[in-house]
DNA sequence: TCTGGGGTCCTAGGACCC
DNA sequence: TCTGGGGTCCTAGGACCC
């Protein structure tokens, strides 16, 4: 055995952080022992599960589910409203705890890192409890394990049984581990593609494994090639320490009215656009493609995007972009959603020195001021006139101010 | 009171060039 | 007056992940 690799899985993650918060901060009951969910507001029409306890998911709630339809189900349910900046200290302190025992860290999501433990070839089972029970004892929530040579076996052994379990995968348990399992459960088989594999016998992991490459490549081309080589638990890549450049930046929301006005619309999309263009300067960058996307009351959806000739960055100019292309698909139909968002990033350096015209100069001095104060005082401290009696927030999008913008996640693994 | 927000990657089709 | 094919770029849409 070459390598081994660990995928660590915190146990219902939102929902275990905001248990173990509360029982830090003199709560008394565990919400991980009744039925209880972490949910958005439904009144702004952000009304769905985020993460389940375990008693929740006993009377059938579903991650991503309405909370309508959650209370259906289970009329008794606790509703926590989602603290992000806490999950990010929860999952900055697993993360350190981690780094104990190695370097070899990569961070996959909030709630999930791969670790390369090939040095602890000879008790990496040890290992693992350690690792799991300091995290109970030291930071009050629970993980799943999963411990193979590649992490893709990795990550589908921490999804076996939950919670607080460590489970091996290694190439001589696929067979009797992996292959039985449905083959929806099988990473990057969504729904689709699930329903599609059933429509042609294929119903476990194993029939896939078992399928000709020629036929699958026919079929489901490039991802179904992915898919056959995940199913026979075949999967090469290393853990990536480094962080992987970012390759977009976005932000959406979902408005808690109908829009139908064009001022109104406007307001969201520079809202938005305030947020995005904030993100890609303090990243250093600056975008070439702009893109809008828009949801309309009954879901359907559209999207426009533009490559420019010029990369930009300043606030101003995505928002008019981005206009630009929302005249161009709006139907004037009510939307319930917005998002805007850049891609083609580029380092800003080359473009600054390329940057003589004047009103460039000005969006620059402008957007870094703004920044600053954003930066040091909040996001209410400097706000368009455009926002001042309207109920619409001049900064949209959910990434926190302080937080280090890192890729979620590829792919590939 | 029904249905979030952050991403990455892939495909198909059209435009354009040689 | 026709016909062809490969390569690249761009856009829209869809699938998947957490």
């Amino acid at each position: 055995m070459d390598k081994i690799f660990f995928h660590i899985d915190v146990n219902s993650a939102y929902l275990s952080w905001e248990a173990a918060y509360h029982l830090s901060h003199g709560g008394d009951i565990d919400y991980r022992e009744i039925p209880s969910i972490v949910g958005g507001d439904p009144t702004t029409r952000h009304g769905i599960v985020l993460a389940k306890s375990i008693p929740a998911k006993a009377y059938g709630v579903q991650t991503g589910e309405s909370l309508y339809m959650a209370l259906n189900k289970c009329p008794d349910l606790l509703i926590i409203p989602a603290h992000f900046s806490r999950y990010i200290k929860a999952s900055d302190a697993m993360v350190d705890l981690i780094a104990r025992y190695t370097d070899k860290i990569q961070r996959y999501s909030i709630d999930e890192v791969f670790t390369d433990m090939s040095i602890y070839k000879k008790d990496y089972l040890k290992v693992a409890s350690e690792i799991s029970k300091n995290i109970k004892e030291e930071l009050g929530f629970t993980v799943n394990i999963g411990i193979s040579e590649n992490k893709l076996l990795a990550k589908m052994a921490s999804d076996f049984s939950k919670p607080d379990k460590i489970h091996t995968l290694f190439k001589d348990e696929i067979e009797s581990k992996m292959w039985p399992l449905d083959i929806g459960d099988l990473f990057m088989v969504g729904s689709r593609t699930s329903k599609k594999l059933k429509g042609r016998g294929i119903k476990t992991i194993g029939d896939l494994a078992n399928m000709d490459d020629e036929y699958i490549y026919t079929w489901l081309k490039k991802p179904g090639l992915q898919i056959l080589s995940y199913a026979r638990g075949e999967e090469f890549s290393d853990v990536h320490i480094e962080m992987d450049e970012i390759k977009s930046i976005g932000n959406s929301t979902t408005t808690p009215f109908d829009v139908t006005t064009m001022e109104d619309a406007e307001r969201f999309i520079l809202g938005l656009s305030e947020m995005v263009g904030f993100r890609l300067r303090r990243e250093n960058m600056c975008a070439e493609v702009i893109r809008i996307s828009i949801k309309n009351f009954d879901f359907m959806k559209k999207r426009r995007q533009i490559k420019l000739n010029a990369p930009i960055y300043s606030t101003t100019r995505i928002f008019e972009v981005a206009m630009e292309l929302f005249k161009e698909i709006w139907g004037g139909d009510p939307i319930r959603k917005f998002s805007v968002s850049v891609s083609d990033l580029t380092s800003n350096e080359a473009v600054q020195l390329s940057m003589f015209e004047e009103t460039y100069e000005k969006d620059k001095n402008f957007d870094t001021c703004v920044d600053n104060i954003r930066r040091k005082y909040g996001s209410k401290e400097v706000v368009r006139s455009t926002f001042l009696y309207s109920k619409i927030e001049p900064v949209i999008g959910g990434v926190a101010e302080d937080a280090k913008e890192y890729p979620m996640m590829k792919i590939l693994l």
